[in-house]
DNA sequence: ACCATGAAAGTATAAATATGCAACATATAT
DNA sequence: ATATATGTTGCATATTTATACTTTCATGGT
């Protein structure tokens, strides 16, 4: 119930120019979601929707952070395994393939969550370029990943 | 004077958090500026600095979208580097860090301004994969590559 | 079955934010 | 020099958003 809706949310800010909660409520209202303002900001912060002043003028819901984006997902969808994220090396690189869409998510949460490891990623829809730094063991590599995908699985 | 304002600004909200704009006003105030929440609104509206929900179930101002970040700086202080690129080598490639955004357009001036030395890159949103030509020097590519981006940093 | 616990949502309201308007300053043109 | 435009700000206030409090509903334990 709570989910649909989250999702319808996530939908409408996504494909709509909104500026305020209200308009969100009345295209929530359209799809038959019958809900206060009082819990719609209450969801924008649990999916940490904000809104952000735009070029011509005024002001748009989204979503800024994919990072943000991600933990939403993992964090409503437990069930299902969004995150089936595999990892094979080719000489000093290694490629990761994920659900399509979600490369760059992931990308940009090895870029913050492994500087050490890694000079740098490169996120196609549903496949990852990893350079790792010099000197850098595939295990260690392994090691680091793991912690930022904790499923992640070794071809 | 506004403008140096706008800087105090940004750096209040890069260096510290903080979850409204009494908050910021009051930094502000430490730093001797004198304003109101009106023109402060007005500030972060024009800067796209936007309120977000952060992990910790609260809310943090942030410059949310690093293009709309560039595009203010770019504005606002033409004269300084905007564009912080650096590269790192791994075997025979070498990897570009931009602002995120920046790495398409400056892969296609790599493209253009470098064919002898490479053979070509692969632009994610902010990293250049580039992959030189068999027997071409780290040396000369960096050599080639501050023609094309002459502050270019080597990691 | 009964109770405790916790999530979810509405109500009312507090808190926070955006903006119309007027005042003033600065620049540009006539 | 005067008029016209442009930009910046404060004030007051409208609008918008967040939340304390309460009720309801579902779940799991005894």
């Amino acid at each position: 119930m709570k989910n649909q809706r989250l999702e319808a949310i996530k939908d409408i800010i996504t494909h709509t120019k909104v500026g305020s909660q209200d308009e969100i409520l009345m295209h929530l209202n359209e799809r038959g979601f019958t809900l206060t303002q009082a819990t719609l900001s209450r969801d924008l912060k649990q999916m940490k929707i904000a809104k952000v002043p735009n070029d011509q003028g005024g002001y748009i819901y989204t979503l800024p952070f994919v990072s943000s984006r991600d933990t939403y997902i993992l964090k409503e969808n437990k069930s299902t395994s969004v995150t089936e994220i595999t990892i094979e090396f080719s000489g000093s690189l290694a490629v990761l393939k994920t659900k399509p869409g979600y490369a760059g998510g992931i990308a940009s949460d090895i870029d913050s969550g492994a500087p050490e490891e890694i000079i740098g990623t490169i996120a196609g829809d549903d496949t990852i370029l990893l350079i790792p730094k010099e000197g850098v063991t595939r295990s260690r590599i392994i090691e680091t990943l793991s912690i930022i995908i904790p499923n992640i699985k070794i071809v």
